[in-house]
DNA sequence: CCTACCGATCGGTAGG
DNA sequence: CCTACCGATCGGTAGG
C-alpha cells in the first residue's frame, strides 16, 4: 500500500523532529512543509495531533528495539548479554539513531509533568525498557555471573540513570567524555557484583510461583 | 518598588509552570491568565518571550541555590558536606521545590536539541551545578575522606546521573522507591571511595598552580 | 516625563 | 492527498 509507505515516512520524520524539539514542538504544519505535503493531506493519516504523537512513540519504540535492544540480545546469556545491552545503549546516542539523542529520555522529561495518553504511552515504553534491563540483570545472576544478592530492579535503576546522564552530558554539554564516563561507571558497578569463578550449577534457581 | 515585586511573582509562577510543561509550553497568555493580569501588562516586564525564559531560568537557579545548595553547604567540609548535598538534592524533588520535579532536568532535556540563548543559559546553569558537585568531591578528597585516586569529574557525573534517574522514576513512573534507590546507589558508591581512618594530615595537598 | 498596566488588535499559525 | 477555510490562540505591540 502506498498509503502505508507514506505513513511510515511521515512517522520517521516525525520521530526525528520530536527527538530534537519535543513531541509538542512537533507541529503538523512544520512536518507537512518538510515532507512537501499539505497539512490536511498529512493529517488524513492520523485522527488528531495526539494520535500522531502516539504513533511516533510506537515508531520510535520499534526503531529502538531494532537498532539497540535486538542486536544486543544476540550476545550470550548472562554477563556478556548485559554488557552488550549497556554498550549498545551508549553507542546508540553517538551513532545518531535519533538525531536529537535518546527519543525516550527527551519524551520522558517532556511529559512527566502532564497527564494524558501520550504520557501514559511514554511511561509504558519506559517500563518495558526498564523491565528488559531487569531481566538481563536477573539472567546474569541466574547464570551465576553476578552475586546472588544482586537486586535486579536496583541495578536496572542505576544503569538507566547512567544512560540518562550520558545522554545529558553528550547532548546538552557536548561533552566528548560523556560516553566513556558512563561506560566506566557501568563497568565498575557490574564488576563489583561479578562472580569470577564459574559455579558447578550455574542456574541457581527458577521462579517457584 | 511595586514593579519589581510584580516581576518576581510573575517569574515564580513562570518557573512553576515551566517545571511542569516546559519552557516552550510556558505561554504569555496562560501565564497572564493564571496571574489575573493582561498579557500586555505582564509583557511590559519582559522584552520578548526569550527574555522571559531567560529570566525564569535565572529565577529557578536562585531558588535552587537558596533551597538546596546553600543549606547543604552548611555541613562540615568533606564527606559530610558531599552527602548533605546529595541528600538535599534527593529531598528537593519530593519536597516540591518545583511542582514538576527538577526544573533543570526538564529544561536540559527540552533544549538539548535546540540552538540559542535559552539553551546556552541552561547549559551554563548546569555547568555551575556540576562544577559545585565536583568541588564537593574534591574537598572530600582533600580532607582525606575519599580515596586520593578519586576523579571528582567522574563522581560528579555519576551523582548527577543518579539524580536524573531519581527524578525520572519519581516523576514519570511515580515510583515511591526512586529516592531510596538513588540514595542507596549514592551511599554505596561514595562508601566504596571512603577512607575510614583519619590521616595525621588530612589536607593532602593544595593546588600548586 | 515616568511606571504599570488596560482593552484591542497586529501578522501568523495552531489543530481540525 | 488537495484547496479552502473555521475558531482559537500564538508572541508581540498599538494608542490611551
Amino acid at each position: 500500500m502506498k498509503g502505508e509507505r507514506t505513513r511510515q515516512s511521515i512517522l520517521e520524520r516525525a520521530v526525528d523532529i520530536a527527538s530534537l524539539e519535543g513531541l509538542e514542538g512537533l507541529t503538523i504544519g512544520r512536518l507537512a512543509k518538510e515532507l512537501q505535503m499539505s497539512k490536511s493531506g498529512l493529517f488524513a493519516h492520523f485522527g488528531s495531533k495526539e494520535d500522531l504523537q502516539l504513533a511516533a512513540i510506537e515508531s520510535a519504540r520499534v526503531r529502538f528495539v531494532d537498532e539497540v535492544l535486538r542486536p544486543a540480545l544476540g550476545a550470550p546469556r548472562g554477563y556478556p548479554r548485559l554488557m552488550a545491552i549497556c554498550r549498545a545503549w551508549l553507542n546508540y546516542v553517538g551513532r545518531g539513531v535519533f538525531p536529537g539523542g535518546c527519543f525516550f529520555a527527551a519524551a520522558s522529561f517532556e511529559f512527566d509533568g502532564r497527564p494524558g495518553a501520550v504520557r501514559d504511552a511514554i511511561a509504558s515504553a519506559m517500563d518495558q525498557w526498564v523491565i528488559a534491563l531487569e531481566k538481563a540483570v536477573r539472567l546474569a545472576k541466574e547464570e551465576g555471573h553476578l552475586d546472588p544478592r544482586t537486586d535486579p530492579a536496583q541495578i536496572a535503576f542505576e544503569l538507566n540513570a547512567l544512560f540518562f546522564g550520558a545522554n545529558f552530558a553528550s547532548q546538552l554539554r557536548n561533552d566528548p567524555s560523556a560516553i566513556r564516563r558512563a561506560e566506566k561507571a557501568i563497568e565498575q558497578r557490574l564488576e563489583s557484583l561479578r562472580v569470577k569463578r564459574s559455579r558447578t550449577r550455574p542456574h541457581v534457581r527458577r521462579k517457584t510461583a
